[in-house]
DNA sequence: TCAACACCTCAAGAGACATTGAGATATTGC
DNA sequence: GCAATATCTCAATGTCTCTTGAGGTGTTGA
């Protein structure tokens, strides 16, 4: 992954709602869920979650398809991992300390 | 780490100068560096540089001590692993495809 | 075909952010 | 003390971003 890719991620997440929908999307899995129940989710109206909803697919975060009248989200763990895994190598050069934090379950 | 935290720290490091900024650091080691030397390697002006280590330090991803006339700012390990474990561990419930990817040397 | 539904798009307003240049502060060597 | 150096602070500017509400598009079932 780029630098530029990486910021574009890296700001799509650091946002309350975005992070929020990003966090159910996982959880969710594969399945996925409609734009409306995750705007019911994260507490948005309807045009604030296609809003956001809309800049984390630009970012490549998540992948939509539509099934019937819905409109399926899904997390891009693809992406996540390769946004996760830069600023662990590539930005942090995999430094020790940083590594070690990342690793051990229930550091945080 | 909390998600307000990380929002914090995620938001600081989604801006090229910043990310940059950080970067450099990180490759400087508990060594650190000078304002004025982090400016010229960012190619930023002494008051742009100064703006945005200001925004660094108070997300906590980089530290300060004056050093004479200078003063030397040095990343925070510390924070770094927290905010990228956070992504891992908290965010994306250590799913398996994204913890594959991360620790996988060279995967990006 | 029509109403209901699910979702998106657009424009407007408030607020936050990045950049710049001028000037202030603190430290050092003469 | 004074000039030079290193850095910070402040105000002004333009640009982005978030939110809201109104209205549009596409899909379904009667």
């Amino acid at each position: 992954m780029k630098e530029a890719q990486a910021i574009e991620v890296l700001h799509a997440l650091s946002q309350e709602t975005r992070l929020r929908i990003v966090r159910y999307l996982v959880g969710c899995g594969e399945e996925g869920a409609s734009a409306g129940e995750i705007g019911k989710m994260v507490d948005a109206t309807s045009s604030r979650a296609s809003f956001h909803l809309s800049a984390l697919e630009n970012a490549g975060v998540i992948a939509s398809s539509r099934q019937s009248r819905r409109i399926i989200y899904r997390a891009s763990f693809d992406c996540l991992g390769h946004a996760i895994s830069f600023l662990l190598n590539d930005c942090c050069g995999a430094h020790p300390d940083i590594r070690a934090c990342c690793l051990r379950e229930g550091c945080c």
